[in-house]
DNA sequence: ATTATCTCGATTGATATAGTGAGGATAGTG
DNA sequence: CACTATCCTCACTATATCAATCGAGATAAT
């Protein structure tokens, strides 16, 4: 169970976006700089998310992406969801047929609903607004340490 | 973020030997039936239960597997952390080395940390026996249904 | 016109997953 | 004791997914 890189750099990069709240579009470079992320991949990754309406991109000189929405409105789900598709812990059939189903399969059906269910509470009530924050308090409280 | 083959097969073998709750070990191929696992691969997977101390096997003829506690000691957590190891939503540094943390590691970091809680807030509170209880509960309902 | 940038599909290499094979060890049975 | 059904172990393969890159094109500022 783990979160993909394309997944960590997908929100490392709107979270860099959101820190630098600019009206002028950043470039791939930039945030792939800022961020520790291969550039060509960002790439990649940048234009998923703008199908997805989370970012808006500016082309030609001076081009770059800035967020599509304020981060206050952005949550962490969305960017997973953008990336990774709707999130569900069991393999459910996408073929739509309906498996024999086997003994217990209703009942771990269950559960992963309700892991989902607590996930998604997290994920949906997080929004970049909040990440932002929590990071520029942490900052704050490191300046202080260093200034006594 | 899926949950393996491997582990719905692990978690479906357990909640296999807690239905039974038999005194008589269970044969792989008995299992392998009655839940739709390859059986060669479910021989591995029971093996690795076994090293966890989660089932206890017998060899030889009329051997098998049985679980090693109680349904009820046994938790989805423990099958999970035996075939997938620690769950940790982000990849964090196996190698030891502090790597020079970029903007909003930190908030990220605590953001998993918070969907790994939850997460095993529901895991570890359900049991096999929970399961087994939930499956026969289901049952009876759909006799109730049939024989109306 | 030039250049810096995004756009996008194809491609590659690495890694993880799912499953199989072959031979060995063990315990019941006749 | 010999036989056989079962678990035990490790190595192996095929396939899928992930991570990342390439190359050619479109677009906008200067």
């Amino acid at each position: 169970m783990q979160i993909s890189k394309k997944c960590q750099y997908a929100l490392k990069a709107v979270f860099e976006l959101a820190m630098r709240d600019s009206v002028k579009p950043v470039k791939v470079y930039v945030i792939a700089g800022a961020q520790n992320i291969p550039p060509r991949f960002l790439e990649v990754i940048l234009n998923q998310l703008r199908h997805c309406g989370l970012v808006e991109s500016q082309r030609g000189k001076e081009g770059g992406y800035r967020l599509a929405r304020h981060a206050q409105d952005i949550t962490v789900s969305e960017v997973l969801q953008c990336i990774q598709g709707p999130m569900t812990m069991a393999a459910d059939s996408a073929d739509g047929i309906e498996k024999p189903a086997f003994p217990g399969d209703e009942a771990f059906k269950e559960l992963w609903q309700e892991v989902n269910n607590v996930i998604c509470e997290v994920c949906d009530t997080r929004t970049f607004a909040d990440l932002v924050a929590f990071e520029k308090a942490r900052r704050d409280k490191c300046a202080l340490n260093y200034s006594i």
